[in-house]
DNA sequence: GTAGGGGGTTAGCGGTGACTAACCGGATGA
DNA sequence: TCATCCGGTTAGTCACCGCTAACCCCCTAC
C-alpha cells in the first residue's frame, strides 16, 4: 500500500474536490437549488457516485459547516493565544476573518445562508462552535476596548463579520487592497474615533 | 364600487399579506426550501389559492425583490435630494439603510440571499436598480470624501452593506441602540479616523 | 492468477412540489 | 332576480429529486 497510513493533506482527496464543488454550488443557488446530479457532474463523476463518499446529501452540508466553523474558532484562539497587546490583537484576529473570507468565499457564503438546512443536530454543533467563535471575538474587543457592554461587543461582532463577509458579493479591488480595506473597516467600526 | 379608484395603501391587501408571509419563510428556508403550501397556510388559504393573486412562485420573488429594490432606490435618493453637508447627507444615507433594515429584517435577507434564484429578466431588472443605488452612495462617500478612489468607494459601500444588513443575525440590542450603533460603525467605517 | 474491494455506472423507486382543472359560494350591480 | 366574477376549495398531473439496487471494472496483495 504506498499511499496509506496518511490521511494528511497530499493533493485534494476525492471527498476534498466533492466539497469544494458543492460548497460552491450551494453558495450560487443555494442547498435546495442544487442536485446531487449537479454535484456530481461538477467533478466529473455523475449522480449517484457521491454515495461512495457521502452518506446523504445533508451530510455534504454537516460536514462542509462544521469544518468551516471549527477552522475559524482554532484559527481565532490560536491568533488569541500568541499574546500581544490588546489592539494587536484585535487586529490579528480581524486580519485572520479578512484572510479566511478572501480565501474561502464560497464557503463563507454558505455558512452565511445555509445554516438553516442543516440536520438539527449538525445545527446544534455548529451553532455551538459559532458561538465560541463570537465570545472570543466579544472578549478581544472588550479587552481592548474596555468601555464597552458585553451585548453591544456581542452586537458589534455580528456587524463586523457581515461587514468582511461581504466580500464575496464585491470584486472590485484585488486580493491585499481589499485585505487592507476591509481590516481598516473594521477596526475602525470597532474601536472608537481616536485611538 | 365603494373602495376602488384608489389602488393606495388601505389595509395590507391580500397580495400584500401574502408577499409579507412569503418573505418570512423565504428568508429562513430559502426559496426552493419553502412549498407553495407553506406560503399558503401562512396565511390563512390553502395552497392553490395563492394563483388567484400570482402568476407563480417565481412571479412572488420578482415582485418582492423589485418592490425592495425600488424602495431603496426611492428613498436614498430622496435623502440625496434634501442637500445639506456633505457629511450630514452620507449620514442621512446610512440612517436610512439602517431604519429599513431594523424595520424589515425578512426583505432583507431575502434579497442578500435569493437574488440567484430569480428569473433571468427579474435578476437584470434588479441588478439594475441595486447598481443606481451602489452608485448613489458611491457618488455621496465621494463627495463627503473626496480622496476616495471609485473603486475603494464601491468597496466600501458594499462593505457596509453586510455590516447594516447582518442585523437579522443579531438581536441583542433594542431598535433604538441598534440603529446608533449601526450607524456608528458604519459612518466610522466609512470616514477615516478624524473627520 | 486470482480474490477482494474501492469507486464508478445506469435503471428505477417513492415522495414531493409546482401548477392546472373543475367546481363552488357569496357579494354585487343591472 | 339573477348573471357575473372574485377568491376560495379539492383532486390530480407531471416533473424532478434524493437515494437504493444491481452491476462492473480495475488495481492491488497474496
Amino acid at each position: 500500500m504506498p499511499p496509506a497510513a496518511e490521511p494528511v493533506a497530499d493533493k485534494p482527496s476525492r471527498r476534498e474536490q466533492i466539497l469544494a464543488a458543492a460548497a460552491e454550488l450551494f453558495a450560487r443557488h443555494g442547498f435546495h437549488g442544487v442536485g446531487i446530479d449537479d454535484i456530481g457532474s461538477a467533478v466529473g463523476i455523475s449522480g449517484p457516485a457521491l454515495y461512495r463518499h457521502f452518506r446523504s446529501k445533508d451530510a455534504m452540508l454537516g460536514e462542509m459547516l462544521t469544518a468551516i466553523s471549527e477552522v475559524l474558532l482554532d484559527g481565532g484562539q490560536a491568533r488569541v493565544g500568541a499574546a500581544r497587546s490588546p489592539h494587536d490583537t484585535l487586529e490579528d484576529l480581524v486580519r485572520f476573518h479578512v484572510d479566511f473570507a478572501l480565501d474561502n468565499p464560497a464557503l463563507i457564503t454558505v455558512q452565511e445562508r445555509n445554516l438553516g438546512n442543516l440536520t438539527d443536530p449538525d445545527r446544534r454543533k455548529v451553532r455551538g462552535l459559532q458561538r465560541r467563535y463570537v465570545e472570543l471575538w466579544v472578549e478581544v474587543v472588550r479587552t481592548a476596548v474596555p468601555a464597552t457592554e458585553e451585548p453591544t461587543a456581542r452586537a458589534q461582532a455580528h456587524a463586523v463579520f457581515g461587514l468582511i463577509n461581504s466580500t464575496p458579493h464585491s470584486r472590485h479591488l484585488d486580493r491585499a487592497q481589499m485585505a487592507d480595506l476591509l481590516t481598516a473597516m473594521a477596526l475602525a467600526a470597532l474601536v472608537p474615533a481616536r485611538a
